[in-house]
RNA sequence: GCCGCGUUGGUCAAGGGGUUAAGACGUCUCCCUUUCACGGAGAAAUCACGGGUUCGAAUCCCGUACGUGGUACCA
């Protein structure tokens, strides 16, 4: 006998039923950095057991999260592993095999009752005090189940394919205590919990099946997954028992949930409150509503994970800046914490531009230039908008804002801010920008040392002072008050360019 | 209704019996810069409430309030 070494297996399982939302995304992060940390395994298992739930293309979508996040995958439906089929639609004939054997050990039982019997039980016992009664130990007594049938009359249903379900049967009295690894013991009575469906009439398992079944013929040891699951924590419990795999049950956490700026974030709340809920755009393919993403909005996948890894943990230091690779080292669950956390767009845009002013141009370059594109700004010269974009990054907090700050070195200005050059325009700052196209023009050397000290020099002879020029001079190169040095932009953007805009401006006045 | 979980500034949060209760975002003021940012200095703002335990409670215990989740043949 010998010990083996600890071998982590985290599993992350969505299900296909739209795009992921920022507490999706946290959940696959804390489960990839909890494996990595340890230098386990990864497996991405697919929740599709409710077909008519199933979303054409929102697979795909999760892996190119996935993709776009560089969180690398050891087994899924798409990188296969040794424990597949990854998609419990494929698993289907398992599940029935283990629910069978539970109804043997009479843990759990066959029940008929159609939809209209459910709701007709569920109208009859609603009362002031209890507005959702459940398929419990007192209720299962008056349904159509194989507990209240007889053996005859049952096989006689199941001839005639009767459709039934698989419940699971709860003790009536029982305290049901389980470790979470987030919040110390948690304890149920299992008397107030009801006969949960462990298999749906068409053969499919119901989550609670599935997840029990599944975490424990791919050997997953920890299993990480939102606050909302820990009401159906006894169920899982008492599965792993009845099925005898009691001992091989994971280490549960449950993290907790990520609010809106009023409640539960939803996906409503990004078009209420103007910020993205998604990690990246997602289209449903059947009302086609566009939810906007965080990746489509400008964030770096770096800033994305930063700030999400933040709401809900940190390492007990003032470090709030990590990259996937320090998250992977310092992560550790015991710094998780137990209450929710509320979502606040302008950190996560601090978060952003942090990352966007750390990032080296080279990177920045490919991940820019989409945005300018679609802006209708075309870029030939590769290496001019690098030299621009590590120009412009410091005042740029979303990917979207080089359009702004970088677009007027590439295109002249559509619209000017004339109002900011006519509150003190006067006919001898007219006069200075006429000639200082003259004396520009003639400048031999097009630097922008040498415009400024033509500037500056014309500037004396003039008598006036260099600042009151300045910003004229700023709204006709780059149309508003933004950018950087006004000498430095028209260094770059050439002879040219810049003594044209000065003279359409001019002709504006 | 019942059950579960939670509660430190507006937000993220450190601290887990003795602290002037860190830090960050945001807000405001000032400096730098005659643009916008970046950077720098500073300010306002917090232990949900009520009872215990204790010499001493943000910290431990019990209530209450509030928030949030569950109470589906959804996950």
């Amino acid at each position: 006998m010998y010990l083996c070494p600890m071998s982590v297996r985290v599993r992350f399982a969505p299900s296909p039923t739209g795009g992921l939302h920022l507490g999706g995304v946290r959940t696959l992060l804390y489960n990839y950095l909890f494996a990595r940390h340890h230098g386990g395994q990864f497996i991405l298992r697919i929740e599709d057991t409710d077909q008519s739930r199933f979303v054409q293309g929102a697979e795909e979508y999760i892996f190119d999260c996935l993709k776009w996040l560089g969180l690398e995958i050891d087994e899924s439906p798409y990188h296969e592993g040794d424990y597949g089929p990854y998609r419990q639609s494929e698993r289907k004939p398992l599940y029935r095999e283990y629910a069978d054997q539970l109804v043997q050990a009479g843990h759990a039982y066959y029940a008929f009752d159609t939809p209209e019997e459910l709701e007709k039980m569920r109208e009859a016992n609603k009362t002031e005090e209890n507005p959702s009664p459940q398929y419990d130990h007192r209720i299962r007594k008056k349904m159509r189940n194989s507990l209240n049938l007889t053996g005859s009359e049952v096989d006689a249903l199941m001839k005639e394919n009767t459709p039934f379900v698989i419940r699971i049967k709860m003790p009536e009295n029982e305290i049901l205590s389980f470790r979470d690894e987030i919040r110390g013991d948690i304890s149920f009575e299992t008397g107030l919990v009801d006969d949960k469906v462990l298999l749906k009439a068409d053969g499919m398992p119901t989550y609670h099946l599935a997840v029990v079944v599944d975490d424990y013929l791919m050997k997953i040891t920890h299993a990480f997954r939102g606050e909302e699951w820990l009401p159906s924590a006894p169920v899982h419990l008492l599965l792993w028992r009845y099925l005898g795999w009691e001992n091989q049950m994971p280490k549960w956490a449950h993290l907790p949930l990520i609010l809106g700026p009023s409640g539960k974030l939803s996906k409503r709340d990004g078009a209420k409150y103007g910020f993205p809920v998604y990690a990246m755009n997602w289209a449903d393919p059947r009302t086609e509503e566009l939810t906007e993403g965080f990746r489509e909005k400008g964030f770096l996948p770096e800033a994305f994970i930063n700030m999400l890894a933040m709401l809900g943990w940190n390492n007990g230091t003032e470090q709030e800046l990590f990259s996937l690779d320090e998250l992977i080292q310092s992560f550790e669950l015991e710094r998780v914490h137990r209450g929710s956390a509320k979502f606040d767009y302008e950190k996560a845009r601090w978060f952003n531009q942090e990352w966007i002013k750390k990032t080296s141009a080279d990177h920045l370059l490919p991940l820019v230039k989409p945005f300018m594109t679609k802006s209708e700004i075309n870029i030939e010269d590769d290496k001019k908008l690098k030299t621009i974009i590590e120009l412009v990054k410091e005042r740029c907090v979303l990917l979207s804002d080089f359009v702004q700050q970088a677009g007027f070195f590439f295109r002249a200005p559509v619209e000017y801010d004339l109002s900011a050059i006519q509150a003190k325009w006067t006919p001898e700052k007219k006069d200075f920008f006429q000639h200082f196209c003259l004396r520009l023009n003639n400048l031999e050397e097009w630097t922008l040392q040498k415009i400024e000290a033509s500037f500056k020099e014309l500037a004396e002879a003039r008598s006036i002072k260099p600042g009151e020029l300045q910003l004229p001079m700023r709204i006709m190169l780059v149309g508003g008050k933004f950018g950087p040095a006004v000498f430095e932009i028209a260094g770059l953007i050439g002879k040219e360019e810049t003594v044209r805009r000065i003279e359409n401006v001019l002709s504006l006045l």
